[in-house]
Parts: C-alpha cells; sequence; structure tokens
DNA sequence: AAGATTAGTGTCCTTGTGACACTATATTTG
DNA sequence: CAAATATAGTGTCACAAGGACACTAATCTT
C-alpha cells in the first residue's frame, strides 16, 4: 500500500504555507441607507482599526470554507445571512504586517431588523454607512475589499433582485427600487423597473399593505427556490 | 513599541492553516475545438491521474497569488497567457486525501501557436478536448473546477469578446463566432453576432485577410486597453 | 373638501436583436 | 473559361426590451 505509507508519512508543515482567514462584508439597508457590518480589532495587528468581521478556519469544526464564514458572521450577528456569495481572495505578502497571507472574501446580506447586533451592547460591532466609510480607519486592505464587493452588488442590481435579501422578509417595490438606486447610483424609472421585477416572476404579491403617507404599497415576498445557499453550496 | 514586541514574539505556526494551492483551467481553440491544458501528476496523492496546472505559493519568490498563477503557467506553456481572471476559491477537510485544502483557481486563455506544449516531448502535459473530459480520469474536484470555468466562459461569450484571447492576434471573426458558439452551444446569427462585436468598438480591422475556399475574411486584432492584465492586478 | 403624497399603470418611441434573404469574392470543377 | 460551390459580409423587416413621462389610484394632511 505505498499510497497509504504516503499518507501516515506526510507532513503538512513541509510546505511552507500562508496564513488563510476569510472575510465577509455584510450589507443590509436600514434609514433609506446600504451599511456595512464592521467589527473593531481587538488584537494585533491593525489592533483597533475597523474591520470586516471574518477569521481563521478552525479544521476541527469547519468543514468547508463556507462554513467558517457562516459562523463568523452567526458570532457577530446572531443569524446566518440567508444570502452569502464568494466574492474574491486576495492574498500577497504585504497585506499583512506578519507576512504572506491570504483572505477569501464574501459577499452577504441580511435584513437589518433580523440582526442583533442593535440589541447587544457590545460595542466593537457596528452598521456603518457605506457612504461614510471614508471617515472610518479600516485594517489591512479592507476598504478595496468592500469596495469591490460593492462594485459587484452595483451589478447585480442591474439585471436582478439580490439585493432584496438586504430587506425584511416582506418588503415593497418602492423600497426595493431605492435600495437598487443607491446601488446603481441613480434614478430609475419606475415601470421599467417594475416591468424587470414581473418578468423575472421572483417575487410573490401578498394581500397585505404599507402606507407610508400616500396610496399603501402592496407588500411582496421572494419565491422560494429564488436563490439562497445554493450558490454557495455548489463553491463548497 | 508594543508592535514591535507582537511582530517579533508571533508564531505563524500558532493558526494551524489548510494546505494551499492555486489552479489554472487553461482554455485554447485548435482544430475547430475548445482545449483544457491538463497535466499527469508526477507525485501522491493522484500521482498518474490527470489534473490542472497549479501548486503551492512559493513565499520567497512570488509576491501576490497571481506571481503563482503565472509562474506555474509559464512553467508548462512557455509563456504567460494573455488572459487570467481569478475564477472561485475552493475548500474543505475532504477534497485532498491530505486533510483539508483550498485551491484559489484561475481560468486563462492562451492562443494555441504560442504554447511550446505542441514542441516539447513531455508527454506529461497534454491538450485535452473540452467535450472529452469524460475520459480522462481527473485527480482531486479538478472535473468541478474545469466544469465551473466553462460556464463561466459561457457566460463571457454572450455578453464580451474575452474568448478572442485563445485565438492567435489576428483572427476573423468568422473563427471569433465559431468558439462563441462552441461555448454558448449554439449555432449564432452572424448579423447579430457582428452587429455585437461592431458596437463594442474592441476590434481593429486590419488590411489582411484570410482566405478558406471562399470569399477571404478580414483579419482583426484586439485593441489595446480592452483587457488582459488590467483585472488580475486589481485583485493582486 | 381640497391639496399633498406616495403607489401604480398606459402608451409612445427608441434601441437591440433574431430571422433571413440578399450581395460579394474567393476556390473548385466540368 | 464559365458555371457551380463555398465562404464572407450586408440590408431590411419584425418583434421585444426598456426609457420617458403623463396619467390614474389610494391614502394622509390641513
Amino acid at each position: 500500500m505505498e499510497e497509504q505509507d504516503y499518507l501516515k508519512t506526510y507532513d503538512q508543515r513541509a510546505y511552507a504555507t500562508p496564513l488563510l482567514s476569510v472575510d465577509s462584508v455584510l450589507f443590509t439597508y436600514h434609514e433609506q441607507s446600504l451599511k456595512v457590518l464592521l467589527v473593531q480589532r481587538a488584537k494585533h495587528p491593525d489592533k483597533g482599526k475597523w474591520g470586516l468581521p471574518g477569521g481563521f478556519i478552525d479544521m476541527q469544526t469547519d468543514k468547508t470554507i463556507e462554513d467558517t464564514v457562516m459562523r463568523k458572521l452567526e458570532e457577530k450577528t446572531g443569524v446566518i445571512p440567508p444570502y452569502i456569495e464568494q466574492l474574491a481572495t486576495r492574498g500577497n505578502a504585504v497585506r499583512d504586517k506578519r507576512g504572506w497571507s491570504v483572505t477569501v472574501c464574501y459577499t452577504a446580506l441580511i435584513a437589518h431588523q433580523n440582526c442583533r447586533v442593535n440589541i447587544s451592547t457590545v460595542s466593537e460591532v457596528e452598521w456603518v454607512d457605506s457612504d461614510r466609510l471614508d471617515e472610518v480607519d479600516l485594517a489591512f486592505d479592507h476598504r478595496e475589499i468592500i469596495h469591490i464587493a460593492r462594485e459587484r452588488l452595483r451589478q447585480k442590481a442591474l439585471y436582478s433582485i439580490v439585493p432584496a435579501y438586504a430587506l425584511p422578509e416582506k418588503f415593497t417595490l418602492p423600497e426595493l427600487q431605492h435600495i437598487h438606486e443607491l446601488l446603481i447610483g441613480k434614478k430609475l424609472q419606475k415601470k421599467s423597473f417594475r416591468r424587470r421585477i414581473e418578468q423575472a416572476d421572483l417575487l410573490h404579491e401578498t394581500d397585505e399593505k404599507r402606507a407610508l403617507g400616500g396610496r399603501p404599497a402592496t407588500l411582496y415576498t421572494m419565491k422560494k427556490s429564488s436563490g439562497s445557499y445554493t450558490f454557495i453550496r455548489n463553491l463548497g
């Protein structure tokens, strides 16, 4: 059993391997604006600066990279976001003071109300308005990562309804249109937007309506099977 | 200097980290079909099976992950492909017998004539027809990775001219249309295809023509700045 | 009750693109 | 050498997607 012998004597440490972590850019929609979840770093390097929720793979408990991502996000928000998608992997010799490091980055979306961040008195986790990231001292290359995530989400807003995962289970079309407008960076035509949504046939119209000083808007929910974890499982 | 102390005493080995490698799905167009570069594995695990060109990061010589990708591809083909793009990162506890492993995957395109694979007598590197991969014994999860790469390239064929990087510097529109048809899996309307190309304004018409038993086709080249390494640098 | 405010629709017009017949320029063949 | 064949490339119609924008609808405010 040549192979068996090989497995026995193999020493993983023989290969010098870069530090490997995961990071998530978790977006939500709250108070008319797009927000990103940031965590104040408790340890070196970049202690005190703000960074993305993430961490190292625990090879004992995690069976896939996505397990790590979900575990880390649950630690910060109390729940596993309904939308998680791999964004990109960045790695080089200089992004971390400690030397060569690699991070596998994810984009995630969640309804603001579903997070425990509000309730928790933990001051080291905070939703930051995505237009005010300039004012925040960010660790490592996290500013770039957030920028790439936002750009990718902008593309999604053009031809999908993925941004709906940043809204509560029931939401109105004007709400959905607004988050799309925030992402794309310009006003959209009501009629065109609604035509697209209708054609996609991914939303389910409920009987309920919600009013805010005018004609009440119909509430919609996402139809089942229109996404969530299917994609992430494919990449596991 | 608290931080300095920290850096001094820091031991990277304190974090148990998965085995980390890169893999590339290198496509080309040759003899009317789409081909993928495969390498016969000389070592365990999966010795003797065919796999994607790739390997481990050399933290001494490589400054970014893309350095590793380019180095590994150059070892096999003699040149650095003109198109390289990050595809996805896969990692879990079971894809490699040795235990937890992570691979950062790339899609690359190159003109067949520009490779040294033909000339070299090295039998362990081979272009395999992408429709005949079923007949090949592939290592690890490389069959899945190739499938994901092909699917991504299919998407690109719908709205870009990225597949042109699998052709020689000068190529004809019927050639480009054919590789798009291979990728998409169905015949395209000549007129529609040419309209799209013209509107994109990414090709430069040369004076030369090439005939193969009918009216000669005009040769085109890609306009500068229409891609190549810009993207990969962004992700470095 | 009238105006303001927000939600949603009707309709025209432009643009992108599939379908397909047409023209153009080469090679092959009788 | 002329006609047939093969490949490249264009003209044009029809239909579908989407922008613009004025309209109707249903609530709240004063």
